[in-house]
RNA sequence: ACCCGGGUGGUGGAAUUGGUAGACACGAAGGACUUAAAAUCCUUUUCGCAGUAAUGCGAGUGACGGUUCAACUCCGUUCCCGGGUACCA
């Protein structure tokens, strides 16, 4: 019999889900995993390669905790709202919810073919109405909710209401408030809500008559196109993220994300101590800047006002005010592609007011200058040029005179950011070095009353509505200025089907062109934005606890059962963005209680993108020379070609089909080349992200049904570790495939058929068993699935060697085995043990008697040379000190009676003699 | 510029976290079986030198130094590659 992987895997895969093999309940008698991959979105384009890597990766820890007593939740689902899917359908006129549907069932059938274990029962749609009637229903949560500063959590804005009824507070009287019109109590409110409206930039392409997203606008114009975008004021909704900023970053220290990661997430957040304070400034007025360094209040130069600030019109002198118009005009003229291109260019204008520095009265310049941004901080910043680079050459390019705070510390030629030094003509903290000066100086500015401690972050509030068709609509009405939110018995509001889904006017969303969805009786009028991509995905993995509930997100029975994700596997490049706003969600649910734990994830791994290759060489025109790529560096005259993997061959040939399917560079170099078959050609070879459009996609279909779905996931665990990017190459899978007929063939013979018995095993042939067990077992745990896979070579290897087809040996390794190859492990399986027909066993023990046999030799050597090997008589159990006397003792018998000067015993492992 | 990763054979990558560097696989070379092919099996494969040979000697984990009986692993300096952020005060 030989090992039919095709017949066998189809077979599996078809019982698998007539049994429903991965089902999965609550289960109090168990303990719980819950294991999950980001869930994908479902392009046209189907999966490569490059998709399963994570699936691959969590499907085995899945089926490897199952086998450990664990009862898994390992489902998958569909982010499937989204703007590809939009653009299609606006391009090929299909209705978007259509396309999903198709490209859904694609997705389904590919991943089945690799046989995961995922509970299909539990599949989730973003786009689904009876998934998105809960998101609708947590955003109104957020909108109904304001985040107490006092008790940093959550709390319903009914609670606010009341306290401004009752007390006021530091902007109003409760008189005021409650003299206050419906319009103005509602705005005052919507500055508190988690969920808030508020008049923010948007991308806005006139020639398009549309917004875009930022990933639509490519260097200053549209992707499509290439119109001018400009920033456009417009309405938009946001979540108050940033009210969650310390815990998001406290939350941190209690999940196991990779250090990059973490850091990532840390930057985006950006939050720094420092201290708010005010220059006096021309009569009555003050300058508020930020700054994380009070302890250089003395070396404060001069202060730098950002252009939009709303001072610079009100200081600005006289004998200033034209050339002040003049700067900002120029401001206003510089695109932010301009801008940023020319981050070193330095510019500024003196406003020709002076500020007054609070502690010496020293007489400051104030000036304005882009490099300061009205978006952070107070907007204006005090300038010191001897500790700061920027100010440095500020102050050089505009001749201001430098204070020297810092002694030799400053060198006269550039800033010194240090804190390290001792301060110099700096009043009261004279002699006092800077790292203790900034708390002395925090503590004064509070005293004098002329600032205070403030805390800032970089992040901002989450821009959280979209200007598209394709997403979920906001259950809101708009009645004479008021957001008003939908009763929550009418949810979901569905998204109305149309045909026509271009933008709407003034940039409207598409959906403000339904006029009889969007003008409702009693003049109320329909949000026309709908949410963004994150919505959707920011709570899926509670739904999936409870999918089908329709009288809440999630039962809280099943949410605290199931509890945080114990392994949440997907890419980098959702760092900042979905774990961010999945984080926060979580936070803000538990706040409400309606979740009892307030970190989504618990671990997090992140898989490497497996990329594709792509070949470069040139062409010189002149002389239809194929040369290297290196030569298009040396001369203009080469042209420059590009071709996926597809079209080379292992020797770096053009293949043949290129010449046929890629008619415009190509022809002509099949006419200058000498051999008919393809010229060959030095290239340069680069991996890239996989892309259709490159032609360096590889469909996993194809190497299913050529090797087999086992053999491909073994081979992509194989590649190296998951956590690591790497190019795809199929030329290693011969050996993986070649492993899995070698492992058939313990147990059939092509042509006697089973050879499988019930003889006691050997020694070796258990410790050859056990050994991988232990191996196999740790590395499952621990991800580290390619040395898994190569201790099953090993073993296998073996076993072959010592023709050993014991079932106590062979059973226990399919049980082993059963995570990484499924199909065959359930074959063999069930061809061996009777009469149950699905892979039900315990997951194996090693068993350390048998391990011993390995650590009774060791390797010995003299003087960090010599090599030989000494067996110590018992079983020692290596605590260093007492193995290395009893190793000092052999040693000695073996130098016959020369007592060495050192014996240093290495854990179990290795002797180590000084004579 | 800054912050994280990471540099190991022809290639992908191992190394129990300080203990015989190069597991496992690919590729390559040679051989067995076969009319032949496929499949399978065996041998060699870090580099250099010596030898008919078994083998021996020397070097070797980007580079240079240090700690240690012992360093891919720890410390310092430096170079290169990948990722993230960027006038954030």
């Amino acid at each position: 019999m030989e090992y039919k992987f095709g017949e066998i895997e189809a077979k599996w895969q078809q019982q698998w889900k007539a049994d429903k093999a991965y089902k999965v309940e609550m289960d109090e008698t168990k303990p719980k995993c819950y294991v999950l991959d980001m869930f994908p979105y479902p392009s046209g384009a189907g999966l490569h390669v490059g998709h399963p890597l994570g699936y691959i990766a969590s499907d085995i820890y899945s089926r490897y905790k199952r086998l450990k007593g664990f009862n898994v939740l390992h489902p998958m689902g569909f982010d499937s709202f989204g703007l590809p899917a939009e653009q299609y359908a606006l391009e090929t006129g299909q209705h978007p919810a259509d396309t999903t549907d198709k490209n859904i069932e694609t997705f389904k059938a590919q991943l089945d073919k690799i046989g995961f274990c995922y509970d299909w029962d539990r599949e989730v749609r973003t786009s689904d109405p009876g998934y998105y009637k809960w998101t609708q229903w947590i955003f109104l949560q957020l909108f109904k909710s304001y985040f107490c500063n006092t008790q940093q959590k959550a709390r319903p804005i009914s609670d606010l209401i009341k306290k401004y009824e009752e007390k006021g507070c530091a902007h109003f009287t409760a008189e005021e408030w409650n003299a206050f019109s419906e319009k103005e109590k509602a705005d005052c409110l919507m500055k508190r809500r988690l969920a808030f409206v508020s008049y923010g930039e948007v991308n806005w392409c006139e020639a398009l008559g549309t917004v875009l997203a930022n990933d639509e606008v490519v260097n200053g114009v549209s992707e499509r196109g290439g119109h001018p975008v400009e920033k456009k004021k417009m309405r938009q909704w946001y979540l108050r993220i940033t009210a969650y900023a310390d815990r998001l970053l406290e939350g941190l220290e209690t999940v196991q994300f990779s250090e990059s990661m973490k850091e990532m997430q840390r930057n985006w957040i950006g939050r720094s101590e420092g201290a708010e304070m005010e220059f006096a400034v021309g009569e009555g007025e003050a300058i508020k800047v930020y700054t994380t360094r009070p302890d250089t209040i003395f070396g404060v130069d001069f202060l730098v006002l950002a252009p939009e600030h709303e001072l610079v019109q009100k200081i600005t002198s006289a004998e200033q005010k034209q050339a002040i118009e003049d700067y900002l005009h120029y401001v206003k003229s510089r695109s932010d592609r301009e801008r940023m291109a020319e981050v070193k260019q330095i510019t500024g204008c003196f406003t020709g007011a002076f500020a007054l520095n609070p502690f010496d009265g020293k007489k400051i310049p104030v000036w304005i200058a882009e490099y300061v941004l009205a978006g952070y901080g107070t907007g204006a910043i005090m300038a010191v040029p001897c500790g700061d680079q920027r100010d440095y050459s500020f102050a050089k390019h505009f001749d201001i005179p430098i204070t020297n705070i810092i002694g030799e510390h400053y060198n006269g030629e550039e800033a010194n950011a240090t804190k390290d030094a001792i301060l110099q003509n700096s009043g009261f903290l004279n002699g006092m070095l800077m790292k203790d000066a900034i708390g002395v100086a925090m503590d004064k500015i509070e005293e004098l009353g002329i600032g205070k401690r403030k805390v800032n972050y970089r992040m901002r509030d989450a821009g959280f509505s979209r200007q598209r068709y394709w997403g979920e609509p906001f259950p809101v009405i708009w009645k004479e200025g008021i957001a008003v939110p939908m009763d929550e018995k009418d949810l979901p509001l569905e998204l109305p089907i149309e045909k026509e889904y271009g933008p709407g006017p003034e940039g409207e969303g598409p959906l403000a062109n339904i006029r009889n969805w969007v003008e409702l009786e009693a003049n109320g009028r329909r949000e026309t934005s709908t949410m963004p991509g994150y919505a959707g995905s920011s709570w899926y993995f509670l739904r999936y606890m409870d999918p089908k509930n329709t009288g809440a997100f999630c039962d809280k029975a099943k949410s605290d059962y199931w509890n945080q994700v114990d392994l949440y596997i997907g890419g980098t490049e959702h760092a900042v963005g979905h774990l961010l706003y999945s984080r926060m969600w979580t936070k803000f649910l538990y706040d409400k209680g309606l979740v009892s734990f307030d970190e989504p994830f618990k671990k997090l791994v992140n898989q490497g993108m497996i990329t594709g290759k792509s070949y470069f060489f040139s062409v010189n025109a002149d002389t239809k020379e194929i040369g290297t790529y290196d030569k298009l560096e040396e001369g203009k005259e080469f042209l420059r070609y590009k071709y996926g993997h597809q079209f080379v061959d292992g020797t770096g040939r053009l293949k043949k089909e290129v010449f046929d399917k890629n008619k415009s560079g190509v022809e002509h170099i099949i006419s200058w080349s000498k051999d008919e078959a393809g010229q060959f050609l030095m290239l340069k070879e680069e991996s890239e992200k996989m892309s259709k459009s490159k032609f360096n996609v590889d469909n996993p279909d194809d190497i299913v049904s050529k090797y087999g779905a086992d053999t491909f996931r073994m081979y992509e665990m194989f590649l190296g570790p998951v956590e690591m990017s790497k190019p795809w190459d199929t030329k290693g899978i011969e050996g993986v495939h070649r492993f899995l007929r070698k492992l058939w063939r313990l147990f059939f013979d092509d042509i006697k058929g089973p050879l499988w018995n019930t003889d006691k095993p050997t020694p070796a042939e258990l410790k050859s068993l056990h050994k991988t067990i232990k191996k196999v077992d740790g590395d499952t745990e621990t991800f580290s699935y390619n040395t898994a896979v190569s201790a099953f070579m090993v073993c296998v290897n073996e076993l072959s060697e010592m023709k050993c087809h014991k079932l106590e040996i062979l059973q226990p390794l399919l049980v082993l085995l059963s995570p990484y190859a499924p199909h065959i492990a359930e074959e063999l399986w069930h061809a061996t043990s009777s009469p149950s027909s699905v892979l039900i066993a315990e997951y194996p023990v090693a068993n350390e008697e048998y391990l011993k046999e390995a650590n009774k030799e060791y390797p010995v050597s003299i003087n960090g040379k010599m090599r030989t090997t000494i067996t110590l008589a018992t079983d020692v159990s290596p605590a260093d000190a007492e193995a290395a006397v009893l190793a000092n003792e052999t040693v000695q018998k073996w130098l016959e009676g020369k007592a060495p000067k050192r014996v240093i015993f290495v854990k179990g492992k290795m002797v180590n003699v000084v004579i």
